[in-house]
DNA sequence: TCTTATGCATAAGAGATTTATGTATATATT
DNA sequence: AATATATACATAAATCTCTTATGCATAAGA
C-alpha cells in the first residue's frame, strides 16, 4: 500500500468500508477507486488485495459474483450480514485508534 | 501492542513523540506512561519496545546514557538531532494518515 | 515466603504487506 | 502492424512489525 507504513493494518476496513457505501465491487475497481479517494496518496496494491478478499470471503464477510464485462473476468465483492456487522466494528476500531493517537500526540486530547 | 491491528507501525510514531515531549525516558517509563495516557487502552509489550529502542538507536535517532537506581539498571533514551527530524515527519506522516482515512472512511472529508 | 512491580533482553512464530512474477484481453499509440 | 498501456485476475517469496514465550535480576508488598 501506501508510503507510510501507518497503512498496514487498515486495509480490511478500507475495503469494507468501501462495499458498504457501493454495496458491490470489483478488485480493480476498489484499487482505483481508493486511488481517487485519496488524490494519489494511497495505492493499493494487488498483492495485498486480492488475497485479502479471498481471506474475507473464507471467513463469511462478503459473498462473490462473477460474471464477464467484454470478454474480461471480473468478480463482484458484496458485504454478507455478517460482513456488515464487522464493518460496524472495524470502523468503531478506527475512530478508537485515531482517538487514543491523538491522546499520545497531542496531549490536549484525553481518551474517555 | 494493543488490540486492534491498525496499531502496526505507530510504535516508532509514539516512541519519538513522547522522547519528545519528555526529553529523557527508559523503556519501563515508555510502557506506563502509554497505559497512562490511553487509560489502559494501548500496552505495549517488551518484545515490541525494547528492539524498536534498539533499531532506532542503529539509526541515530536515539542516544542511550545507562545509569543505575537502587542497584537496578535504567538505559535512558533520549532523542538525537536526527531523532527530532524524523519526529517532525512521522508525526506529519501520521496527521497525512488520519485525514487520509477520513476521507476514505467519511466521504465528507477530501483530502487537499 | 510468595507475588507483584521494576527493569532489561531475545528468540520463535504469526500476520500483513511489498515486491516480483505470471496470465490474458482491450484499447491507444507509433 | 507493432508496441505500450489499461484492465483484470492470481500467487509466491521476502520483508517488516508485532505477539507470545521465555530468561535474568532486584525491590517492595502481602
Amino acid at each position: 500500500m501506501g508510503n507510510s507504513n501507518l497503512y498496514k493494518g487498515s486495509l480490511t476496513t478500507i475495503i469494507l468500508k468501501l462495499l458498504e457505501e457501493h454495496h458491490k465491487m470489483y478488485g480493480y475497481e476498489i484499487t482505483q477507486k481508493v486511488k481517487e479517494l485519496t488524490k494519489g496518496e494511497l495505492k493499493i496494491t494487488e498483492g495485498a488485495l486480492y488475497p485479502s478478499l479471498h481471506k474475507l470471503e473464507a471467513e463469511g464477510l462478503l459473498d462473490v459474483e462473477v460474471t464477464k464485462v467484454d470478454n474480461r473476468l471480473r468478480k463482484y465483492y458484496k458485504l454478507t450480514e455478517q460482513g456488515t456487522k464487522e464493518t460496524v466494528n472495524k470502523l468503531s476500531e478506527l475512530q478508537e485508534y485515531i482517538k487514543t493517537m491523538q491522546a499520545l500526540v497531542n496531549p490536549k486530547f484525553v481518551v474517555k
